[in-house]
DNA sequence: ACAATTACCTGTATGC
DNA sequence: TGCATACAGGTAATTG
């Protein structure tokens, strides 16, 4: 599923590809994507237009278009944005296909169609997305483990909710929440208030550490991930506890279990996570 | 005000 | 084999 480290992804890979082309013809086989505005007003604003420059805020990716326009995708579940040539078979589930200058195509895929586009001037396109509701950038320098404090405290609410919850940080999905709790040896229905100076830091190096790793490995793709180019990342290889439950603690050998939080499949080691 | 549940979708895995 | 059901997960909307 895209999280943060699947769209920074996606992002580096279409970005060098993407600069500078022209959008000449847009076609669209699922109205449904297209969130704002309506899907003639986003036909008849978008062609035309160059891409400039591509940027990432959670898990939105953000196009900025020629005359202060931006196209803001969020991909949810299984969305994919991918190249493609004039001659390249249409994958299933091809709902949009924006048609570039120098041959080049960029296809929307999306099974389950959860997927969504939004088009307009920047203040517009940031209010319609949701863009400034979304909480702290983890990567972000400005990110440090004082903020990462700011957030925990106060909170009763478990760990695993807090990580997921999108206005207060942004980018975190199921996979990597349960993967940097794993990591920072927090149990994940600890209440964000409970933890101590100590604690917080371990959970700071731990979510960067893992979005770190995730990035260097291009995603995780248990499914329906794939970058820009269509190839699948790495990090389901590395995953210490996410989908692991039943099988042996990679660190103590425990048996790892599986425990719905905040109505969210959680997998965690009872014992390093103790 | 907050938390829990449901809706949105479809593919895959499981049970009978 | 075929059918029903559960589950997967991001977010908005709805319910409690």
């Amino acid at each position: 599923m895209p999280e943060l480290p699947e769209v920074e992804t996606v992002k580096r890979t279409l970005e060098p590809h993407l600069q500078g082309k022209k959008i000449i013809a847009v076609e669209i086989y699922h109205p449904g994507v297209i969130a704002f505005p309506g899907v003639d007003e986003f036909c008849k604003l978008i062609e035309g237009k160059t891409i400039q420059s591509l940027g990432r805020r959670g898990k939105y990716l953000i196009i900025q278009l020629s005359g202060g326009y931006y196209l803001v995708a969020h991909l949810r579940m299984t969305g994919r944005l991918v190249l493609a040539g004039e001659s390249d078979p249409l994958a299933s589930h091809t709902h949009i296909i924006f048609a570039l200058s120098k041959g080049l195509y960029l296809h929307w895929v999306d099974t389950r169609r959860f997927g969504r586009l939004y088009l307009a001037e920047k203040d517009t396109a940031a209010f319609v997305a949701g863009l400034n509701k979304l909480g702290a950038e983890p990567l972000d320098d400005s990110f440090d483990r004082e903020t990462l404090a700011a957030i925990c405290s106060g909170r009763q609410r478990p760990l695993k909710q807090i990580l997921l919850d999108q206005q207060l940080l942004a980018g975190i999905g199921n996979i990597y929440a349960d993967e940097m709790l794993f990591l920072a040896g927090l149990s994940p229905m600890r209440p964000g208030e409970s933890l101590s100076r100590d604690e917080i830091d371990r959970l700071y190096e731990a979510m960067q550490a893992v979005l770190q790793q995730g990035i260097a490995n291009q995603g995780t793709s248990i499914k329906d991930y794939v970058d820009g180019f269509g190839q699948r990342g790495k990090n389901q290889d590395f995953l210490k506890v996410y989908g692991r439950a039943g099988k042996p603690c990679t660190r103590c050998g425990t048996v790892l279990v599986k425990k719905k939080i905040g109505g969210r499949s959680t997998c965690y080691c009872p014992l390093c996570q103790g």
